[in-house]
RNA sequence: GGGCGGUUAGCUCAGCUGGUUAGAGCAUCUCGUUUACACCGAGAGGGUCGGGAGUUCGAAUCUCUCACCGCCCA
């Protein structure tokens, strides 16, 4: 029995559990073992993290995937898992040891801290998990994942290792962008470059040599700066070469005004005669442009800013070097003061004697952390870095070769023009939660990678005993005992770049580096479905390492989808306040009306500005589709045993197994090509405007009639058409179908496992031989290449079918528009006379009686040679229908009628004919286009007499 | 500054490789208690497809240009 009432979160409720308990989504079914795998890894969310908007369209596109490709036979594996997100997660628990009061992360301790952060996941980590099986994601919860699982380590520690051995993981000094809230160096695309308005200070510095006065402009060389405090480490000033007004000082020195230190004037074309002064400060520790130039003219770096962001200038050596006598006084009065607070002072103090020469408003990009908005130093460290031009050499290959393609297309120029700019990759973080990175370092610093502790100092002793800066005694002692080495070899504090892990994901999570029959199986991966804000971050380094490690792409298709953005087009973010929270939606429309919703609103390449009306309106949706159920159950509506769709004699019904036929295709066509929204607006007319408008309601007279051959077909058919749509509906709305299929008919199983209508073709002799040359030898039936699938749905199509239940649609929906044009009551039926109709109008009119009246309010039909005087004529497929309505009608209002239609005939005439007047258009148009044109001519023609007779007919008789 | 994308009905959006009478949902108006459904049914109104130019027999669709909006990268 289905329920009066459509109630979302009772049926959403008791699926979950249904599926989850008859296993229906574990990959490798037995069922399903000779099947071709079908796979998807999910892009995982973090375990921070609870479900947004962009989650619940990624999801939902990749499950409608999945449970496509799991009814068309695959053996799917949506991978599931979540991410440690170093930065975030140890965030996260930072704070609430701080709202908690409770000892911060450096008074407890590393390892305190990490058991603590590993608490806090096993208490929430589900969260996220629950939230996306709310929202129906058939993944193999089984195999979930999770980047720090022991496995998963396994796998980083490997691929760092390898790489470093291979040269392609080094450490280096260089600027960095550091984060002086967090601690910890962070990569170019952890940063966010947001527009400040700030100053440009033009400041003096004196030239060596001349008595410096702010009157005599010979004395000094202006440069111009928006961060006047790392003057300080200034070891340079660069012109341009070919700025005239600075020929003459290249290779001066000036006196940095407060320090005192000597410091050259270089030509670089770095610096820019257009802007600002023309002339620049340089200090290479403290500026990504800075520091190239330095390393032009071998400037030296000095470092005056620490990790915390204050200056740093007492027990600084660098600084101090070579500066004159009172240099250190200064450096006790401004040292340990925040850079921005020393902004102010040294703005101040270069005031007071002169060397500020103006300050201009000034609005410049200023890098910031990602996760912690604070203003970025670039920052002189030692840090871990991939070579990630070398990496992402393959990488380009791979999708300029095809093997990989995006979809849409267009993804594929930020992709290389990202890839063809790779920097090196830094991937140390000064932080505790996430992978150690797995390095020891000996007394003198010298580092040793290896997989293990052990394996590491082995090495290590190894090699001090043979440089003899151990005995053999000692390294023996220190092997066995880890106290006593201790400060001797030391490991590695810092932590891996979150997405270090994550670039592993779609092997790791299978089971590699273990030998796991998984990885045989489902690698490479079918299809990835994200957003374009990961393509840097995510995708490009999982098509790097996947390449490099597994020597085959990770996924053949990457689909690309739009961000879910807030109604003004921002994106959703929490600081911004602007977030429609999914389960809200869930809890109000169901999960299958907003599956459905992102759907129909995955247009390629277009942002979605998310609507809650359409929600609203895909709920009704839901809802229509569960009444109509219920009235195919009232009417006893089943299908048969042996029932065969394509052999029904009821033209009614040949004529919706057409149209699901059609639909079919459609949804196939669609998903397969990644259209979602064409996939959701085909099945939705189908359900709403031919299933629900015509069929069910043509097929009333026959449902409610006596017992007959015809209304057991109908039947049937009914709840054939119904479990076509179930179906077809699955993958985007679940719930409420796979409620409907259980409580519609005694079932072999689960609709999530029921077979898709249109089932791919097995591979051709041709096509097989085609795949082994491709692939090597191999099991067809293993292979993870699919074929394309080939239709036959001949059986289906009935171009007769189609035209006479046209013609009663055309029929009922004129006349139901001239009544309503007519304002003639509904109570108020009419008869409908068929003027002059042909033989076929004459033999399928009585069929359709009774329908037609009913649909149509009339009180009787009947034949003639012509409309009777005074009546309203419809043109209805070529023919008239004439409702006699004498008396009833405003013959005025009829004429007006009329002419208004004769005018539309007449410029349908006019186009057609201007365009087939047109010499040019009949040489140049394709032989269907203009056939085309002369048809809607002649139909246009034979509309318009019929018209003019109406019109003559009906003065006539007025 | 470089690149990408957008601008279609009051609102949120479709419209693929140029040929449709430019569509859908919501909203609006009129009518309706026909026994699945008012989360419904029937009907209607509403768009010079951002402006301009060009290519073409033919442009919402291709090209150029301008304007505005958004995103990414410097």
């Amino acid at each position: 029995m289905i329920e009066k009432n459509y109630q979302p979160a009772d049926i959403e409720a008791r699926m979950s559990v249904v599926w989850e308990d008859s296993l229906a989504f574990k990959a490798g079914r037995p069922d399903r073992r000779d099947a071709v795998p079908f796979t998807i890894v999910i892009p995982p969310p973090n375990v921070t993290g609870s479900l947004h908007m962009g989650h619940a369209l990624n999801n939902t596109l990749q499950d409608i995937l999945c449970r496509f490709e799991r009814m068309r036979g695959r053996d799917v594996l949506w991978q599931p898992g979540t991410d440690h997100a170093g930065i975030a997660t140890q965030m996260v628990v930072e704070r609430q040891l701080m709202e908690r009061q409770q000892p911060s992360r450096r008074e407890m301790g590393r390892e305190k801290f990490l058991e603590r952060v590993w608490q806090w996941k096993a208490e929430s980590g589900d969260t996220i998990i629950n939230q996306l099986k709310r929202l129906g994601a058939s993944c193999d919860w089984s195999r979930e994942r999770f980047t720090m699982d022991e496995g998963l380590s396994k796998a980083v520690v490997k691929v760092f290792v390898e790489l470093h051995r291979d040269g392609l993981i080094y450490k280096d000094k260089r600027l960095v962008n550091w984060d002086t809230k967090l601690l910890t160096a962070i990569s170019d695309l952890e940063v966010q470059q947001t527009e400040v308005k700030g100053h440009l200070w033009y400041l003096r510095y004196p030239i060596e040599g001349k008595t410096f006065s702010p009157d005599d402009p010979a004395s000094f060389i202006v440069v111009a700066t928006t961060r006047p405090e790392t003057m300080l480490g200034d070891t340079g000033v660069a012109v341009h070469p070919e700025d005239e007004r600075y020929q003459k000082v290249v290779g001066k020195n000036v006196i940095l005004p407060l320090v005192g230190r000597k410091i050259q004037i270089v030509a670089d074309d770095y610096s820019d005669p257009e802007k600002g002064s023309g002339a620049v400060k340089v200090t290479p520790a403290h500026d990504f442009n800075d520091f190239e130039v330095g390393n032009r003219h071998g400037l030296a770096r000095i470092s005056v800013i620490d990790k915390e962001g204050c200056l740093d200038l007492l027990d600084n050596e660098d600084y101090l070097r070579d500066l004159p006598e009172g240099a250190a006084q200064f450096a006790e009065e401004f040292n340990k003061l925040d850079r921005f607070a020393a902004r102010k002072r040294i703005v101040e103090r270069l005031e007071s004697f002169g060397f500020v020469e103006r300050i201009e408003p000034h609005t410049h990009m200023v890098p910031h952390g990602d996760r912690s908005g604070t203003v970025i130093e670039p920052y002189l460290t030692d840090q871990w870095y991939v070579d990630a031009k070398t990496l992402a050499k393959p990488a380009m290959a791979a999708v300029r070769s095809g093997e990989t393609t995006f979809v849409p297309k267009n993804w594929e120029k930020t992709y290389f023009e990202w890839m063809e700019n790779i920097q090196p990759w830094c991937i140390s973080r000064q932080l505790w939660w996430g992978h150690q990175i797995p390095a020891w370092y000996g007394p003198d610093g010298k580092v040793f990678v290896a997989e293990t502790e052990e394996e590491a100092v082995s090495h290590a002793l190894g090699y001090y005993v043979e440089q003899e800066v151990i005995t053999v005694e000692q390294g023996r002692e220190m092997a066995l005992d880890r106290n006593k080495r201790d400060g001797f070899i030391t490991r590695d504090e810092d932590v891996l770049d979150t997405w270090f892990s994550s670039a592993l994901w779609p092997f790791s999570t299978l089971g590699w580096p273990a030998d796991a029959p998984e990885v045989q199986r489902y690698y490479p991966t079918n299809a990835l479905v994200t957003g374009f804000d990961i393509i840097f971050f995510w995708v490009a380094r999982m098509m790097m390492m996947g390449l490099h490690f597994m020597k085959e792409v990770p996924f053949s298709t990457i689909y690309i989808h739009a961000l879910v953005r807030d109604e003004k087009g921002a994106k959703m973010s929490k600081s911004k306040g602007n977030v429609i929270d999914p389960l809200s939606l869930i809890d109000q429309y169901g999960a299958d009306a907003l599956r459905f919703t992102l759907a129909a609103m995955a247009a390629q390449g277009r942002d979605i500005k998310l609507a809650t009306s359409r929600v609203e309106g895909y709920r009704n949706f839901a809802t229509k589709l569960w009444n109509a159920s219920r009235f195919a159950e009232m009417n006893h509506c089943a299908v048969p045993e042996g029932f065969e769709p394509a052999k029904v004699k009821e033209t009614l019904n040949r004529w919706i197994a057409h149209e699901s036929a059609h639909t079919t295709r459609e949804v196939t066509e669609a998903i397969e090509a990644y259209r979602f929204n064409d996939a959701a607006g085909s099945i939705y007319r189908f359900v709403w405007n031919v299933y629900c408008d015509w069929y069910l309601e043509l097929a009333k007279p026959v449902l409610l009639g006596p017992d007959s051959p015809a209304k057991a077909e109908t039947r049937a058919m009914v709840a054939w058409a119904r479990d076509e749509i179930l179906k077809l509906l699955h993958p985007f709305m679940p719930f409420i179908t796979e409620e409907l299929w259980e409580v519609t008919a005694k079932r072999d199983g689960l609709l999530a496992l029921a077979s898709w209508p249109l089932k791919p073709a097995a591979p051709t002799p041709e096509q097989l031989a085609m795949l082994a040359a491709t692939t090597g030898p191999t099991d067809a039936l293993v292979s993870p290449v699919w074929v394309l699938p080939i239709f036959d749905h001949a059986d289906f199509t009935d171009p007769a079918a189609e035209a006479e239940i046209g013609w009663v649609i055309d029929l009922v929906t004129q006349i139901r528009s001239v009544r309503a044009e007519m304002n003639i009551p509904p109570a108020t039926l009419t008869a409908l006379v068929l003027a002059g109709a042909s033989a076929g109008t004459k033999e399928r009119a009585p069929r359709w009686s009774d329908v037609i009246k009913r649909m149509a309010r009339l009180s009787d039909i009947s034949f003639a040679d012509r409309a009777p005087d005074g009546a309203v004529q419809l043109l209805v497929r070529g023919e008239v229908a004439a409702l006699p309505l004498k008396g009833v009608i405003d013959v005025a209002a009829e004429r007006t009628r009329l002419d208004k239609e004769i005018g539309k005939a007449d410029a349908d005439i006019k186009r057609a004919e201007s365009k087939l007047a047109n010499e040019k258009f009949v040489a140049n148009a394709a032989e269907e286009v203009v056939e085309e044109e002369r048809e809607k001519r002649e139909a246009a023609l034979a509309r318009k007499a019929k018209l003019l007779e109406a019109l003559e007919r009906l003065k006539q008789a007025s």
